[in-house]
DNA sequence: GTTGCCTTAAACATGA
DNA sequence: CTCATGTTTAAGGCAA
């Protein structure tokens, strides 16, 4: 990593990132960039349009399986594929809205609006799911409750033909299976696909991830196509089949057996009850036109039916007619069970596969999650208690928040929403840990706890920070023990701390080594073994007027509105570097600095108003003086210390997560406050 | 339309 | 010579 060539630069600028930007403009006049730059940037060719492709693709093979099963025995023609190209599943449709691609998303939506429109997302997802899985039960419970009314007369047919019934039971248990085995494997793609997401952070870890995954396989239009498919009984060979009919009862088929029936029992979803309003379209159609799950639309929703039915009278009279209790109906029915009983295992499979990962990156898989809470951004406060755990060795969390003199503020409920992210402060106290959390409800400040919310986020999602470089570099050497840091070492912070710098390297570096050379506010001092990097706090508070007039709260609430996807990537780190900025200067504005404040913050004004509200919040720790800050050059002489990154090894994810811990980090309390900003 | 900022790209210099 | 580190210039985009 740390060795890149100069052709690099000419293909690993970020294109999609920016979306609007100019990175992209800019970048892809180099030809086919990204894809080889990095092993795991290729899924910027949005992922969602190749698992929409490979479902398709999917879909299409098992169709064609199961039409080659029924051609070889039935007559054809009966039940054609309806529709060639395959419907594009809700969940799809949802994770990329607008066409958007999940890249562009990520630039134009901040941390907090991603994880809230996943979140979102996975709740609808999630409900219509359950919706689904209860209209899958309902059918099958009216299905057997109408069928068992005409047993007596099935009975009689039965033994008149119970001759033909054994060729027709393996007949359509040949097709089940097939059936059964293309559902598995477009499960299979799908969860590779969700895997592949997740990695890039495009989906979040969660439960519901799961939940997509079956949804996106099997969305209930996919099924009732598959199901016509599956359906395709030729009505010669229906009268041999209505002696079967009565197998059902027992449930023992062949087919059906190999699904451990109890699943359905863990499940609450089959639970619910029969009505949700909320739900989108169709159901709620079904709601009020008719009381019958089976009929909606003005038509039959019996799986690969459809026929249409004036009213209700005429569906129960199409319902017993057609769907009476024959051997189709039952092989349906069947099928139909498969069908949840296998969604269900998937279910259970993917909850399991979600546990082991949660686990391993460190989650907390039995704490109560907020996945059910849609426009909550109670995730971040689960990466919070996360980052907490994430360190081992125990940094004094308690006393670093005992360092920073707070001024009881209100004692919300710590719903650290988009919304709520707007009370302004120092974020030191925000970052980590149940206690520092307790603190952030408090003093959160916009970006620093966008920041220390999203903290893993950055780390593992390839989402450009939405910070300049110059207030990351700062930030970067701030936090640093020393204040000061090699331009290695801020290479390295910012492969630590971004996925997002761990590609297009010779582009961000020089970019940083840009910055840095272009900003007064960055000083360069010799050093006994090189050269170090400072930041001249004053040179920075003067450095960058802002541009956003009005206060810090509709700077984030522009970060985090949906306004926001309108700011392209300079502009957004520009607006949050403002905001940045409010959070490293409080030690400027201590008490005792009061007199240096407007010094210090000539130049923005309209912010300096927010600052003193942050003063007056008592946030900002005094433990530094803005003489510290504003002259933190110590020239390290030890350089010992400050090689220790270059050979730390890069494994990302540890290294990252446990990246404080480190004995250079041991730092004094005020030192830690950088630190919690951005994490 | 201008200005300022940010980003990216690129050329160039310097020293190890 | 290569590479890392700095410096500088230029261009494009965006919002005020």
């Amino acid at each position: 990593m740390m060795v890149e060539s100069a052709s690099e630069t000419i293909r690993t600028t970020p294109s999609n990132q920016n979306g609007v930007s100019s990175l992209s403009s800019q970048s892809d006049g180099g030809g086919g960039r990204e894809g080889g730059s990095n092993g795991d940037t290729n899924g910027e060719i949005s992922p969602v349009d190749l698992l929409h492709l490979q479902q398709q693709q999917a879909l299409q093979a098992a169709r064609q399986f199961l039409l080659q099963q029924a051609s070889g025995l039935n007559s054809p023609g009966s039940n054609e594929v309806k529709q060639s190209p395959v419907q594009v599943p809700v969940s799809m449709a949802m994770m990329s809205p607008q066409m958007i691609t999940p890249q562009q998303m990520q630039q134009i939506l901040s941390p907090p609006q991603l994880q809230a429109l996943l979140q979102q997302q996975q709740a609808l997802m999630l409900q219509q799911l359950q919706e689904y899985y209860k209209k899958q039960q309902e059918q099958l419970h009216l299905q057997l409750l109408t069928q068992q009314q005409q047993q007596q007369q099935q009975q009689q047919q039965q033994q008149q033909q119970q001759a033909g019934k054994q060729a027709a039971k393996e007949q359509l248990g040949s097709k089940q299976l097939a059936f059964q085995q293309q559902l598995i494997q477009m499960q299979q793609l799908q969860q590779q696909h969700i895997l592949n997401l997740q990695r890039q952070g495009l989906v979040p870890l969660q439960p519901t991830a799961a939940m997509q995954t079956l949804q996106q396989a099997m969305c209930p239009s996919d099924l009732q196509q598959l199901w016509k498919d599956v359906s395709g009984v030729p009505s010669s060979e229906e009268a041999l089949k209505q002696a079967e009919g009565l197998d059902l009862s027992t449930n023992s088929s062949n087919s059906t057996s190999a699904f451990p029936k109890a699943a359905s029992a863990h499940l609450p979803l089959h639970s619910l009850p029969n009505g949700q309003s909320h739900t989108p379209k169709r159901d709620s159609h079904e709601e009020h036109t008719g009381s019958h799950p089976l009929y909606g639309h003005g038509e039959c929703k019996w799986p690969g039916c459809e026929a249409l039915c004036e009213d209700m009278g005429q569906f129960i009279k199409h319902l017993n007619n057609e769907h009476a209790l024959d051997d189709r109906s039952t092989a349906q029915c069947r099928v139909q069970m498969q069908v949840v009983q296998q969604l269900e295992i998937q279910l259970a499979k993917e909850s399991e596969r979600l546990q082991a990962m949660m686990t391993h990156l460190h989650m907390r898989p039995s704490e109560p999650k907020p996945f059910n809470q849609p426009l909550n951004l109670a995730s971040s406060g689960s990466l919070l208690k996360r980052d907490s755990e994430a360190y081992p060795e125990g940094l004094p969390h308690p006393p670093t928040s005992a360092a920073t003199p707070i001024t009881p503020l209100r004692q919300g409920p710590s719903v650290i929403s988009s919304s709520s992210l707007h009370t302004h402060s120092h974020s030191h106290t925000h970052a980590v840990g149940p206690i520092r959390r307790r603190n952030s409800d408090k003093y959160c400040t916009p970006i620093a706890s966008e920041l220390a919310q999203n903290c893993e986020f950055y780390k593992n999602a390839d989402v450009r920070p939405p910070f300049t470089y110059a207030s990351l570099i700062r930030h970067a050497i701030l936090e640093s023990p020393d204040r000061q840091l090699t331009l290695n070492e801020i290479y390295n912070w910012f492969t630590r701390k971004f996925a997002y710098f761990r590609r297009n390297t010779a582009t961000w570096k020089n970019a940083v080594r840009h910055n840095l050379s272009l900003h007064k506010c960055f000083v360069r001092v010799e050093n006994v073994k090189g050269a170090v990097w400072t930041v001249d706090e004053v040179e920075y508070q003067k450095r960058r007027p802002p541009k956003m007039t009005g206060s810090p709260t509709l700077v984030k609430n522009m970060i985090s509105g949906l306004g926001f996807g309108s700011l392209n990537a300079s502009y957004q780190a520009a607006l949050a570097e403002s905001s940045l900025s409010l959070l490293n200067s409080p030690p400027l504005v201590t008490p005792q600095s009061a007199p240096s404040l407007n010094m210090l913050h000539v130049g923005h004004d309209d912010v300096s108003s927010t600052v003193e509200q942050v003063n007056s919040n008592g946030s900002c720790s005094p433990t530094l003086s803005p003489q510290q800050y504003s002259h933190p050059v110590h020239v390290k002489e030890e350089p010992t210390e400050v090689v220790e990154e270059d050979s730390r090894p890069v494994s990302l994810l540890a290294g990252v997560t446990h990246s404080l811990p480190l004995p250079s980090d041991e730092r004094d309390l005020e030192e830690d406050l950088p630190t919690e900003e951005l994490e």
